[in-house]
Parts: C-alpha cells; structure tokens; sequence
DNA sequence: CTTCCACAGGAACCAGCGGACC
DNA sequence: GGTCCGCTGGTTCCTGTGGAAG
C-alpha cells in the first residue's frame, strides 16, 4: 500500500504540509543548536560547579587504581546541578580509566523513571552487560546475578543511583542494604554508589546501618542564584542560539524567573528553549522578554495538561468533586470531597472506590500539585484535610471539556474568581 | 484536664496480569 | 503446564491524633 492510499491528502493541504517540513528542515534564524538546552545534554564545563566536581572525582578516583571508590551521596534541590555533575564525571573517569588500561563498569539509574527495586536492578546488570528478562524473576534472583556479574567482570563498579529517594519511599531501603553489602568479601574492585536525592530530608527514611556505609562522603549542591544562572545561560544560550538573536535582558529575565524558583538551572533552561520556539514558530528575528513570559505560560500550561489528561479515571472524578466544591463554596474536607465524587460516580454509572482509597488519590494528586491539600485538626469536630485545587480553574475546565464522560460536569461558566 | 470527632495513614491482603523457569 | 515472580490498583481493618468543646 503506498502512502497516498494511507494518506490521501488534497493538493492544498499537502502544499501546506510541505511548506511545514521545508521550513523545519530549512536553515533556522534563531537556533544554532538546540540540544544544548536539552536538559539531558551533559556540557563540557559546568559553571559554579567546580568545587563540586572535584570533590566527586576526589571521593571516586581510587578506581584508578583498581580499588574501590567511596561511596557518596549527593544532595540539592532539582535543577542544581546534581545529575550533570555526575555524568561529567562519571564521563570523564571512563575516559581516564580506558586510557590507563583500567577498564571499569560505570552504571548510572533514574530509580524514579525505573520506578521498581527490579527494573534498577535489571538496568543495573544491564550495563555490566548479564542479560535479565524485563519480568518474571524474583528479584532476589536478579540481585543475585548482578552480584555474580560483578564477581565475575572483576573491574570496579561505579553505581550512581538518581532521585534515590523515589525508590526508597516507595519500595524501602532493601536494595540499598543489599548493593552496599555486595562488598563484603570481595577483595579489590567491588562496587562505590553514589546516591543523588533531590529530598534534603531523605536520610530520615535510611536505615542507620545503610546510612552509615552510603553516606561515607557527602555532596551539597546549593541552588544557583540569579547571576550564576546567568551564567550558565548565556555560555548555553551562545552555541544553541544563532549570534545576536537572544538579548541580554531576555536571559537576564529568564535567570531571575528561575532563580525565583529555587535557583532552578533545568527550568532556566527550559524557559529559554520555549521562548526560542515561539519566536521561531512566529518567525521572529529576535527572543526578547515578551517571549519569554510567554514560555513561562506555555510550560505551566502543557505541565498541567499533561498531568490532568494521563491521569487515572477515578483520579479526575476526584478533581471533578473539589473543582465542583469550590463552585459551592463548602469547606473541602475528605468527608466533603468524597459525598461530592460517590455523587458525581453516580451520575457517570461507575462504583465508587473506598474513601481509604480516595484519601490516598488526593495524597497522589497534592504531590503532583494538581491538588494542595493539608491536614487540620478542627478539634472537637475532628481531623481532616483542607483540599484546594493547585491549579488554575480555567485550565481544569478546559481540558475536561474535552473528556467524553467528564465534560457534563463543566457545561456553565464558572463563576468569576 | 478529659473527651471525642472525623478523619489520617499504616499494614495486610487480594485479584488479575504478563512473564520466566523447569 | 504448573508454579513461581513482581506490579498495579484496589480492599478491609486498624490504630493514631490535634485541639475545640465541655
């Protein structure tokens, strides 16, 4: 079947559709390259980060000699640096070590997008190159053959272990307990782990005795300020935009909105990407600050979109029931909430989950921020939750709207304010 | 000071699923 | 083909609790 069958475009159309594609592909006016404002691009010099790349390479470099390194953790908010220190040095310590005729394993783990004590396990044995089915084994079984893997290879193994604190909160500190035993009786080699947490607290969660053998050496990644973003921009802003497109005061703009954020440098980036978007897609000459408002905007927006449409069925019938609440101006507590969402069940014909559950979905929800809810005590009348929505109102209706079962519920103007 | 509300949130468990192993 | 595994997304049962009212 050849595409046009597949595709049958009018002429029009497909003249628009290549105007599209010859635009894209065309020469740009804005970008130069615009993977380096990827937040995966790992760059080849980290400003205001120095102090901390050398001590990392510091507490790993017995490695070179074959021994093993420290084990470290690493601390800092989102957006400060963690992740890209890491693998710049991770980078740099494979490259030295190849060099030197020392080979070593170098494993680096989102545990928040492997999500499961296995599926780190599994990327674990992955990268020292032991093969494991993606389901069906214990996952005693898997540890143990990524602990045989690593006998067995005799290079030391470096394990860094991303956002730590989402696989510990979730699933416990037994994969923790178990990788830093892995060295018992093993002479030489053996494996370092280097642990990043966004959670400043997150040692609250460890057992003392993998605290105390995982935190041998630690790493603190103070957020950025405003004028170190502005450097991490600019030098980025000069190989990923095109001379003399971005002015100073659009980056100036972009640095203090992150900085405002917690010294973000993964929000900076992302704000100064959009806006070099939208000046594109507008097929501007120049990103100004207007831009870059805008691009704050649009990320707020698409973040909440996103969330709102992939979350599970019963989790928008609970957005459903505050949304409404907050039309009728009652007190959100739990008990509320959940006679409004066995209501709207109800009307849509599906059962109603257990307020136990509900309960836990509205946790799920505040931590995405779809949600803000905080427990209050109102004594005698007893323990609830003041539940809020996180969002704006006028974003929830408009993508529920577009929901087939969902958008009954949002037919009138909400009420102003 | 005691009582007592309206929940919070932990623990144990279950069903259904896709999949590995022998 | 039977038995094991982990994950998801639930349920049931339970104990804990801040603070206004009495």
């Amino acid at each position: 079947m050849s595409l046009h069958e597949v595709l049958p475009i009018p002429g029009s159309k497909e003249t628009i559709v290549d105007e599209i594609f010859e635009r894209f592909l065309g020469a740009s006016r804005i970008f130069r390259n615009r993977d380096v404002l990827r937040h995966d691009y790992v760059p080849d010099h980290l400003p205001h980060r120095e102090e901390q790349i050398s001590r990392l390479a510091v507490i790993l470099s017995p490695v070179l000699k074959g021994s093993r390194g420290s084990n470290a953790f690493i601390y800092g908010k989102t957006g400060t640096g963690k992740t890209a220190v890491s693998r710049f040095v991770l980078k740099k310590l494979v490259q030295k070590c190849d060099e030197v005729g020392r080979p070593i394993h170098a494993c680096y783990v989102n545990c928040r997008i492997a999500g499961t004590a296995y599926r780190v396990l599994a990327s674990l044995c992955e990268s020292i190159g032991v093969y494991v089915p993606f389901t069906g084994l214990a996952t005693g079984e898997v540890f143990h053959r990524f602990r045989r893997g690593v006998l067995a290879s005799k290079r030391p193994v470096i394990v860094v272990l991303d956002e730590i604190d989402a696989l510990v909160k979730a699933h416990g500190d037994d994969v923790l307990y178990e990788l830093t035993r892995i060295n018992e009786g093993v002479a030489g080699g053996g494996v370092a782990i280097v642990g990043i947490s966004n959670d400043l607290r997150f040692k609250e969660y460890l057992d003392p005795k993998v605290l105390s053998s995982l935190s041998e050496e630690e790493v603190v990644f103070r957020p950025y300020t405003a004028n170190e973003l502005y450097d991490i921009l600019t030098e980025r802003a000069s190989a990923a935009f095109l001379d003399g497109v971005v002015s100073d005061a659009a980056i100036r703009l972009c640095a203090a909105l992150a900085a405002s954020e917690h010294g973000d440098a993964r929000r900076a980036l992302d704000l100064l990407r959009v806006a070099g978007e939208i000046a594109e897609r507008e097929e501007a000459n120049r990103v100004t600050e207007d831009h870059v408002r805008r691009a704050q905007e649009k990320i707020e927006y698409e973040r909440v979109v996103e969330v709102l449409k992939t979350l599970p069925f019963h989790a928008k019938l609970v957005v459903c029931s505050v949304y409404l609440l907050e039309g009728l101006e009652k007190p959100t507590a739990t008990g509320n909430v959940y006679e409004v969402y066995k209501r709207v069940c109800s009307e849509v014909g599906v059962d109603p989950l257990t307020q136990r559950r509900i309960s836990g979905i509205i946790n799920e929800l505040d931590a995405v921020g779809v949600l803000n809810a905080r427990v209050i005590s109102m004594g005698r009348y007893g323990r609830t939750k003041h539940i809020g929505l996180g969002i704006p109102k006028l974003y929830i209706r408009r993508v529920f709207l577009e929901d087939e079962v969902l958008s009954r519920f949002f037919g009138e103007e909400p009420s102003p304010g």
